[in-house]
DNA sequence: CACTTGAATACGTCATATCTTTGAAGCGAT
DNA sequence: ATCGCTTCAAAGATATGACGTATTCAAGTG
C-alpha cells in the first residue's frame, strides 16, 4: 500500500534523507535541482513535495525553495515518517516514543477488548495465544515474532477503537524492529508468555481490568527492556 | 499550516466529502472530471490525489481511476482527517475515538510530565492552573476553553514525548468542538477545576502517579459525559 | 536612515504531448 | 460453453514548454 511509480520512489529517497537528519531543519531546496539530482521531471518533483508538505515535513515557499521544517511539525504518527524514522539515526528515540505510546495504549485497548471484542476475536486470541506458546517453547524466533504481532494487532483492533485498531501496524513494526536490533538471542522470557496467555483469558471472559493489568505488566516490561538496552 | 493555493482549496472540497461519507468507500472518480467539475487544471487535480493518496484516502489506478479506499485504512491520526471528520456526519465517531485516546494518553503523559517537566513548564502549568480557575470563577467561557487548551496542551508537551505532544491539537479541537457542540449552558464543574489544579500541582511537585490519576479522573469523565451526549 | 521601487527568482498553474499499464472486449480452439 | 490468448482502448504517469504571481533583495530616492 506504497505510493507507486517515480514518484513512490523520490519520496522514498527523500523521507529518510529528511527523517534521518540528513537534512536537517531549515535546508532548502529547489525543485528544479531535485530534478536533476534525481533524473525526473517537474511533475514528479512536485508531486512527492506536495506529498511530504502533507505531512508537514517540508514547505514550499515562492522565491525561496522547499524548506525542511522542524521536527515538532512533522506528522509523527504518518505510518510513513514511522518508518523512515524507525529506519534511520532517529531509530532510538521513536522507538522511546513507541515504546511510551504502547504503555499509554495498549492496556486501554485491551480493556475495551474485553468489552467490546467479537466472538471471532476472542477465539483467534484464544488461538494466537496458545501458538505463542508452542512457539516460544520450541524457540521459533519467526514464528513466534508473527504469532506476538498478530496478537498485539488483534487487541487493538478487538478494542473497537479505529485510532487504536490503526496503531497496529505500527506495533508491528516495533516487535520486528526489536526482533531485528539485539537479534533475540534467547528465547522469549516464560513469564512474558504466561501474560500474553493472561491478557487473552481475560479478554475472553470479559475481565477488563485484568486484561488491562496483564498487558500493563507486558507493555512496561517491554519499554523497560528497551531503555535498559538504549542505555 | 494548511496547503495553500488551489491544491488545498480543492483538497478542502474532497476531503471532507470522502471524510463525510458523501463519496462512501469504492467510489471512483476520474481525473479529467475533476478538472472540469472545480475548474482546475491537471496538476492541481493530481497535487491533491497525491496528498489524498499519502494519507490513504483513496488509491489511484490506471484504466480505472481515483478510488476511495476504506476508512479502516485512512490515516485516522492526519490531523487533516480528525478536522474533516469532526467537522462532518463522522464527528460522533470521532469524538468516542479521540475521548478513549484521551483516557489512555493523557494520563501517561501527566505522570511522564511530573519528571520531565522543565522549571518553565512547570510555573506555565501553576499559572493556567490558576487562570482556569479565574475563568471558571467568572463564567467566562471563551477565556476558559483557552486556557483549558493551552493546559492539556502543556501537560502533553511537558511529557517529553514528542508524539503525545504532537496529539495537543487534536485534544484543542476535541474540547472546542465539545463547547461549540452543547453549547455549555452551565459554567464549568468545580469539580474538574479543582483536578485541573490537582494535576498541577502534582507535575509541579514531581508527583507522577498522583498526576496521572488525578488526569485519569478528569478525561474519563469527559468520556463519561461525551457518552451520555452522544447516547 | 527609512522608505519606495523594481527586477530577479522560484514556486504555482495551465496546456499539451507521449508513454505505460491494465481492464475488458473479441475471438478462436478445445 | 469455457478457457486462454490477442488486441484495443481508457485512464493515469511522466515529460515539457509557457506564463502567472508572490516574495525577496537590493538599488535608488528623499
Amino acid at each position: 500500500m506504497e505510493i507507486q511509480g517515480l514518484t513512490g520512489r523520490l519520496l522514498d529517497e527523500l523521507g529518510p534523507a529528511i527523517a534521518s537528519g540528513e537534512l536537517p531543519e531549515g535546508s532548502v531546496l529547489r525543485g528544479e535541482e531535485l530534478e536533476e539530482r534525481f533524473g525526473v521531471s517537474r511533475t514528479v518533483v512536485r508531486e512527492a513535495v506536495r506529498i511530504l508538505e502533507g505531512m508537514r515535513m517540508v514547505a514550499s515557499r515562492r522565491r525561496v525553495g522547499i524548506t525542511v521544517l522542524p521536527k515538532s511539525l512533522w506528522d509523527v504518527f504518518d505510518p510513513m515518517v514511522i518508518r523512515w524514522r524507525l529506519a534511520g539515526a532517529d531509530r532510538p528515540a521513536q522507538l522511546r516514543s513507541l515504546g511510551s505510546l504502547r504503555v499509554a495504549v495498549e492496556p486501554a485497548a485491551a480493556a475495551l477488548a474485553a468489552v467490546h471484542a467479537t466472538d471471532d476475536d476472542r477465539r483467534e486470541l484464544s488461538a494466537l495465544a496458545v501458538e505463542l506458546t508452542v512457539a516460544a517453547r520450541e524457540a521459533d524466533l519467526n514464528t513466534f515474532l508473527g504469532h506476538d504481532i498478530a496478537f498485539h494487532a488483534l487487541v487493538l483492533r478487538a478494542s473497537g477503537n479505529e485510532m487504536f485498531a490503526h496503531l497496529g501496524d505500527t506495533v508491528g513494526a516495533v516487535l520486528t524492529g526489536r526482533t531485528e536490533y539485539h537479534l533475540m538471542p534467547h528465547q522469549p522470557e516464560p513469564y512474558a508468555i504466561r501474560l500474553h496467555r493472561e491478557v487473552a483469558d481475560a479478554i475472553c471472559s470479559g475481565h477488563g481490568e485484568e486484561a488491562e493489568r496483564a498487558m500493563r505488566t507486558i507493555v512496561t516490561g517491554a519499554l523497560a527492556e528497551l531503555n535498559q538496552q538504549l542505555g
